[in-house]
DNA sequence: AGCCAGGACAAGT
DNA sequence: ACTTGTCATGGC
């Protein structure tokens, strides 16, 4: 990956298929907003970031050192995904999908950070699991700068009751928190290991954490384990696989990008009506 | 005010 | 193998 250090930033110059914007309302992660003139911040691996388009280029205010460290990889930069959108653009529908979420990348977030935010989102609307992650963060993840926290591990989350974790309001996905988080400190489930096993494996040993079903576990499998086969099917793809493809559609086409075409069907049946 | 949300799970057909 | 009720809460 090309880029070059400029002042306090690193800046990605004629990167096409790298949208903030896309990356971060596809629905993929919790943690990052945007101000006024569209920077997005947010904190991802215990480091803050702030990134911004600027025309042709991409910015990252931080240093050269965290940008190899942390970032590259957090945004999936060996991945071509204009590569990944032709081999998803299989019929008319997908074609415009791709086209609308060209821009998308899939993160690699931070494995319990995934299952936590992803236990946590079932049933539930983006705004609401934006606040929940949030205060869990503000609560019992280190305060990094003023008012800014890193995720909280799953030790000490595991150290916790279902009383303390009660301001959060999460209501009953509370204990399935605690068992997730007892699970991966206690080395129950090793998701490292994971993100290394066959698709099946890591969705049946995923899957016999309380409160994770196929729709979770597919989740954590995409956003935090690296594998961009994984097909999560929430009740928005359920609705376009319903109205926009055959009954009998197998998602098995998009091998073994299933996991991209999944977010950008998502993203474009959330978003076709509005902008 | 009432429906719905990036579901999971057990219980009933 | 499908359908239904229940779970806790608040965004819109």
């Amino acid at each position: 990956m090309n880029y070059t250090v400029s002042g306090d930033c690193v800046v990605l110059s004629g990167i096409a298929d790298f949208s903030p914007e896309a990356i971060f309302e596809c629905g993929q992660c919790f943690r990052w907003n945007a101000d006024e003139n569209g920077v997005y911040s947010g904190v991802a691996f215990g480091k803050q970031l702030e990134i911004w388009r600027a025309g042709d280029d991409v910015a990252l205010k931080t240093t050269e050192r965290d940008f190899k460290e942390v970032w590259q990889g957090y945004f999936d930069l060996g991945t071509d995904y204009a590569g990944i959108r032709r081999h998803v653009s299989i019929n008319e529908h997908m074609e415009k999908a791709a086209r609308f979420g060209a821009g998308i990348r899939i993160l690699r977030q931070e494995r319990w950070e995934a299952l936590c935010s992803f236990i946590i989102s079932q049933c539930n609307n983006i705004p609401r699991i934006k606040k929940i992650v949030e205060t869990l963060c503000s609560l019992f993840g280190e305060e990094i700068s003023p008012g800014r926290f890193a995720f909280p591990g799953a030790e000490k989350i595991a150290s916790l009751t279902e009383e303390r974790l009660s301001p959060l309001r999460a209501g009953y996905r509370a204990k399935y928190i605690l068992e997730a988080a007892r699970a991966v400190s206690s080395g129950d489930i090793d998701l490292r290991a994971l993100s290394e096993a066959p698709g099946e494996e890591a969705l049946r040993k995923l899957k016999a954490l309380p409160g994770v079903g196929d729709k979770v576990a597919s989740c954590v499998m995409l956003f935090g384990l690296g594998q961009l086969d994984a097909f999560p099917i929430d009740v928005w793809v359920k609705k376009a696989l319903r109205a926009r493809f055959d009954s009998d559609f197998d998602p098995c086409v998009f091998s073994p990008y299933a996991g991209v075409a999944q977010q950008y069907i998502f993203y474009y049946e959330r978003n076709r009506d509005g902008k």
